[in-house]
DNA sequence: TTGTACGCGTTATCAC
DNA sequence: GTGATAACGCGTACAA
């Protein structure tokens, strides 16, 4: 009467060395491609393989290789802003592209809770992987310090301060630096910024950048931080400019969400851009293309990004040593009408 | 000379059973906190345990237990609308939690390419989860193929046609039609609709919907059918529409990026809205809140839908037959300026 | 070219 | 309470 799951009892090596009359030593060679298997025992190996139903389990084959073939990709955003950020996507796709080529398997991990950061360290730690990639790292990170200790060949995107493993990025300052000095050149007055993630080595250089360029003309109270990088945080951001300083003429927005977030408050306080207020933001995203009028930005790669760190953990897979001063990959700038 | 990776051993069972004086089966109840050890036993080995480092290996464990803890959530997207599809991130958000809480290790495989989906099926055949969930099916795909075969506890978010699989999913249909029905009531004579994904069951539904509301109104030169849920899309259908039928006064937008791309091409043509054309879409993401004026949509409920979805699997977990019929997770109507 | 036997690190089942 | 010992499914020297 018992409603039993009728899932048989999947085949093994053993049952197909049965069925072909054969020893497990040789399906073994046949099921790895390797040489030295008569045509004949291939042949049998083969119909008997299809005929059981094998597949190898991937568990056990691990357990002797003492390694997977998987790679991880770490995500740890607050929960919405996953979903938000742009770049997480691009930098995925790029690191699962070089991955998928080297025939790994990358698996993404989303850390959402205290509780997700146990137990991904203990997946971590466990064996399930040969490597990691870890996106969005914050400096007082419970996981990145969990990571550090793993003695995993690790490749980071974005270096918190004081971090040893290896990193890939981009001159966040340097970028920083060169699109706020369009707005010097075209003659604004009172350039402020909207600063955001300041928990992070992105926002920190980004706003030393934005000092640079303006060298002796900085104020501090044209300076506003936000938390993260978003669309509302922009918003709020620029209000409180407006609030502050209405004589504001010019911006940088520390992300395009939050440059698209601070051309909405300021179409709300009636001012026209680039007329009234130049603004810039960073990243090239999809929200660059769609504010109006179109945003000039920091064209960052981030498929690239991906693509340098799964090529980093694949080095150190291969032996190689990491870079210890990190990689830094091309930014370019892109103008629109916004400045 | 040579740079040799330091890399010691792992401590196993074994090393902790010496270092303790005690034997490996002691070790092994300690660490799975069982009952049956004596005080001064559990106190060795705990201290030997930290002596010598010892980590519990997943995959010498996953080949005697035969499971894994960890559940698959496969994204079939194709590459840039990943990034763009903000229900996915929600769902992934909403699954994550509650296999969380049921301390199962949620694993995002991406598929992104051929190779991916032959990779992907081994690596789930494998025996690396015990369970999966599937996002954004759709029929013809190799890879739902590769997964219904399985064998494997799975739910699918959405239900392709022909699928005998578990599922969860919205009334579609329903929603779509109760939306168009506000374009009616509210005078508009020319109603069109921008439909769009129409290789999956969402899409269809959607159009079927809007079908239902107008009833002997519908005009089929009155639909563009686009093949993304995107916003490149929604400019695109939106333009031909206004160029075939440029009386058209009302529009249901298949999602609200494509509803946000359809309001970009009526303000190119100097139409205002709701005044002009009256727009409605679907989803309630980000974007709806973000258009000008605000845009009237469905709200879908995609957190919810990832709960469902991993809760469907923890039962087939845990011995339940899945349910045939499918989940519906309810929707409700999100009223705004745009209709 | 093929078969045998051992080891990978755990958990589970027994006796003791 | 505790300790042997047998699985789990596979790769691979080594012998044949």
């Amino acid at each position: 009467m018992s409603t039993q799951s009728p899932r048989r009892k999947r085949a093994t090596v053993h049952d197909v060395a049965i069925e072909a009359g054969v020893s497990r030593g040789t399906v073994s060679r046949v099921v790895n491609g390797e040489r030295y298997v008569s045509d004949e025992a291939r042949a049998a190996i083969e119909a008997a393989i299809v005929k059981v139903g094998y597949v190898p389990n991937t568990a056990a084959r691990n357990l002797v290789m003492q390694r997977t073939q998987a790679v991880a990709f770490i995500v740890h955003e607050p929960g919405p802003l996953f979903v938000e950020d742009p770049n997480i996507g691009e930098i995925l796709l790029g690191a699962n592209a070089t991955l998928s080529a080297a025939d790994y398997q990358m698996t993404i991990l989303v850390v959402d809770s205290e509780r997700d950061t146990e137990r991904v360290a203990r997946f971590l730690r466990g064996g399930f992987v040969d490597g990691l990639i870890m996106v969005s790292a914050r400096t007082d990170d419970p996981i990145t310090r969990v990571i550090e200790q793993l003695e995993l060949p690790a490749a980071f995107v974005g270096h918190p301060p004081g971090l040893t493993a290896a990193w890939v990025g981009i001159d966040n300052r340097g970028s920083a630096r060169a699109v706020t000095e369009r707005l010097v050149a075209t003659g604004r007055r009172h350039i402020g910024m909207i600063a955001a993630a300041l928990d992070r080595d992105s926002g920190v250089d980004r706003l030393q950048g934005f000092t640079d360029a303006l060298g002796d003309r900085f104020r501090s109270d044209l300076v506003e931080s936000v938390p993260l990088y978003s669309y509302s945080a922009g918003v709020d951001g620029m209000r409180a400019l407006l609030a502050r300083r209405p004589e504001i003429d010019g911006v940088f927005a520390a992300s395009d969400a939050v440059a698209a977030g601070a051309i909405e408050a300021l179409r709300e306080a009636g001012r026209s851009i680039p007329d009234d207020v130049g603004v810039v933001g960073f990243d090239d995203s999809a929200w660059a293309r769609r504010t109006h009028p179109g945003l000039s930005t920091v064209r960052q790669p981030a498929a690239g990004l991906g693509r340098a760190a799964a090529e980093s953990v694949l080095a150190q897979l291969g032996g190689e040593q990491p870079l210890v001063d990190g990689i830094m990959v091309e930014t370019a700038i892109v103008w629109r009408e916004s400045a």
